[in-house]
RNA sequence: GGAGGGGUACUCAAGCGGUCAACGAGGGCAGACUGUAAAUCUGCUGGCUAUGCCUACGUAGGUUCGAAUCCUACCCCCUCCA
């Protein structure tokens, strides 16, 4: 194993809070692989990059000889996960758990090594409760201290109802923490009631409790909001390269240091190394570029990312067309088509109003030529490259 | 069960008989500037067979030359009392 030192620096980076930190310390010490829990809900087998900061600690982890197990909760999964404010999700069939499961494995198997990660349901222990076993687990804990949690206080006080059975989740969490036998348990910062509530269960069956490591929420490409497929402001893992490669390109300079911490690999001293390049001058574009180098490459492969900057350099540093434009045909009815319903079929924009509004903007080119007049009609037969912005394209062939 | 307040575009939020496709803010998109940055500035932000027409202000009716604005019923949300 490596150095404590340099092992405990690695593993506190980024996160949010260790608790408590000296038994972190201690159970390093011991110099065994710990049993790294981490919970996974399987209603959202779409990972994204937010999603992967919690992946990445959990490979670091690995990278230093721990017991990493990819927990599915598919026990609560079944139920239907209430949390959050008031959206009742749906429940899902054994069938559908199984398959997000398997999508889940072919995502994070991008970052965490197959052969050394142990993925466990929580059905299997769950289950073997029984009613008597589940009311026992429920006697552990009381409303008071349920109440603690700050979603629960907040609706409790608000007058919203709760659900019973909402209070089972967390303590079916926190079973699972003794039946793991867990040394530790990551989670997100909204996890950390949870990830507590482990830790008490498992003093009462006399195990020694876990250490919570939570990690913060990634923001988001804006840089203010955390990543969600809902505000679209996500790097998709299942992105195209050269998509991902843009979108991280298109992030701020500020953010782009938090990514480094949260989803580069690269060791610590490394990101230092860069910091103090780009304040003696460098052009944080470039430190970027192996930011995006490093993640499309993960989650493709090297020579994807060698693509995807050399077009990305092409494209907009030197303002060329994107190598992969997509062919679209279009019926003109009367022999001739009007631009703006050339582009509303093409896709590149959502109405004939927009394409007004964009050819007024000056937002349109046809074969890179700037359009000005929005009657223009295009003969059947004509193929152009029409682009709306500096990211919509299309190679249209008018039939 | 009783009393009151409210439902307006992606979100928040004005408007309270015509000049309202609806102020303003946020978000989004586009243009300028750049490093496709960020910040900033400017414009746009319902649809269409487009200089006009159609659909929109919780839902359904009604009054009126004319309604988001007034009336009636219904649905939903919030606050207070029991």
């Amino acid at each position: 194993m490596t150095e404590l030192a340099t092992q405990l620096a690695e593993l506190e980076r980024g996160t949010e809070e260790v608790i408590p930190e000296q038994d972190l310390v201690d159970k390093l010490k011991e110099g065994r692989p710990l049993v790294v829990k981490v919970g996974f809900d399987p209603t959202a087998p779409d990972l994204h990059f937010g999603h992967t900061v919690l992946v990445n600690k959990m490979r670091q982890f690995q990278e230093f000889g721990h017991e990493v197990v990819f927990l599915i909760g598919d026990f609560t999964g079944m139920i239907g996960d209430p949390s959050g404010k008031n959206a009742t999700r749906p429940a899902l069939t054994q069938e559908q758990i199984a398959a997000n499961a398997r999508t889940y494995e072919e995502q994070i198997f991008k970052i965490l090594d197959p052969d050394s990660t142990r993925i466990e349901f929580n059905s299997t222990w769950v289950n073997k409760l029984g009613s008597v076993g589940l009311a026992r687990l429920a006697s552990q804990y009381s409303v008071a201290r349920m109440l603690e949690r700050d979603d629960f206080k907040k609706r409790f006080k608000a007058g919203q109802s709760i659900a019973i059975h909402e209070f089972l989740y967390p303590l079916v969490q926190g079973y699972d923490s003794v039946a793991l036998k867990a040394d530790v348990e990551l989670g997100g910062t909204d996890q950390k009631f949870n990830l507590l509530v482990g830790r008490d269960l498992q003093k009462n069956q006399g195990q020694a409790p876990q250490v919570i490591i939570t990690m913060p929420l990634l923001e988001g490409l804006d840089g203010v909001q955390k990543m969600s497929k809902s505000l679209d402001n996500y790097i998709g893992i299942t992105d195209a390269p050269s998509e991902m490669f843009g979108k991280i390109m298109s992030i701020s300079d500020d953010l782009m240091w938090r990514y480094f911490e949260l989803l580069s690999f690269r060791p610590l001293r490394d990101i230092e190394n860069l910091r103090t390049a780009v304040i003696a001058g460098q052009n944080p574009r470039d430190v970027k570029f192996e930011l995006a180098s490093e993640l499309v490459a993960r989650f493709h492969d090297g020579s994807a990312a060698r693509d995807a900057k050399s077009e990305f350099i092409a494209r907009f540093q030197k303002g060329a067309m994107p190598e992969e434009i997509e062919d679209v045909s279009i019926v003109a009815t009367g022999g001739a088509m009007g631009v703006a319903h050339i582009l509303k079929a093409a896709e590149l924009v959502t109405s004939t109003s927009e394409a007004f509004r964009m050819i007024k903007q000056g937002a349109v080119k046809i074969d890179g030529q700037k359009l000005v007049d929005r009657e223009l009609h295009i003969n059947a037969g004509t193929t152009a490259i029409f682009q709306v912005g500096k990211r919509r394209f299309a190679r249209v062939t008018v039939v």
